[in-house]
DNA sequence: ATAATTCTTGACTAATTTACTCGGGAACAT
DNA sequence: ATGTTCCCGAGTAAATTAGTCAAGAATTAT
């Protein structure tokens, strides 16, 4: 599993934007999110360059340019925006192609498996719409439980 | 959040004594350990070395030396394994101090909390034997919701 | 006793990754 | 034109990872 300093301020300056959205409609710069937030502007130019390219961001240049969300902010998962980022979200050593010990499966792959879906569904489950008025995940909410 | 190869040995090596002590009782020698699972002998002297230290492990010197597990393999919970060998399993930017912009609490603060309870409770549910015997949870087994 | 075996400890290191910075260019509004 | 803002790629210092290695201590077998 991979959970850097980018994948988390690339999580913060989605929220900030989101935020931002409900304020006023628009573009929101840069580096009015990274003072807010307090994320080197030079480093998340590179985060939001990744979320563009995603399709999760929108940009427009110039003057009054900036970012915006590309969909509603309920829309919008946090798994995507890690995803977006972040290298690796798989926790198995072989990137589940079960070649872990010599080959073959290691004893532990199904297990790692299993953390990898309890992970993702946590991730994909909450969107910034979630987080932001704290709510648990958009599932649960709906009256759903976790397990079956 | 941090994972990385030393956790997953760490796992692995603890599944492969459970095993080994379920075939025949007494310890089990690293050489051995490391030869099956594929993982460099002299890394994994460190990752028992801690295990041994967190109170996981049991070592004996000399010939018929080795490892064994302190406790039943039902009694041993994934996570205590990776915490005794992971630098940091908190996925706050701040360490859980609610220090993460600048001396206050970010805006996703209270979700990587979450995030780390969510993680916690799967790790700290899963037993070795949950895992060798391929089940879900120790939890889930005895018929407990994972939600309130 | 001696030798062989196995863990114990700490120091060391190459490669990789992270967390950035920097500079020049392109698009856009005025 | 000029200033603003994104766009892109290259570069880099520091930290981390994933190990290796060697000397030592405990234990057992002969």
């Amino acid at each position: 599993m991979n959970l850097t300093t980018k994948g988390k301020y690339a999580v913060t300056a989605a929220l900030d934007l989101a935020m931002q959205q409900t304020i006023a409609d628009g573009f929101t710069k840069i580096s009015d999110v990274a003072k807010r937030q307090d994320i080197p502007a030079s480093y998340l130019e590179q985060i939001f360059s990744r979320l563009r390219k995603a399709g999760i961001l929108h940009a427009a240049r110039g003057p009054n340019g900036g970012f915006k969300l590309s969909k509603q902010r309920d829309k919008v998962m946090i798994g995507e925006i890690i995803s977006a980022v972040e290298r690796n979200m798989d926790a198995t050593q072989c990137s589940g192609e079960g070649i872990c010990n010599s080959g073959t499966k290691c004893i532990a792959h199904n297990f790692w498996i299993d953390f990898n879906d309890n992970v993702n569904e946590f991730l994909m489950n909450r969107s910034l719409d979630d987080v932001i008025t704290n709510r648990r995940g958009s599932v649960e909410q709906k009256g759903q439980a976790l397990i079956a």
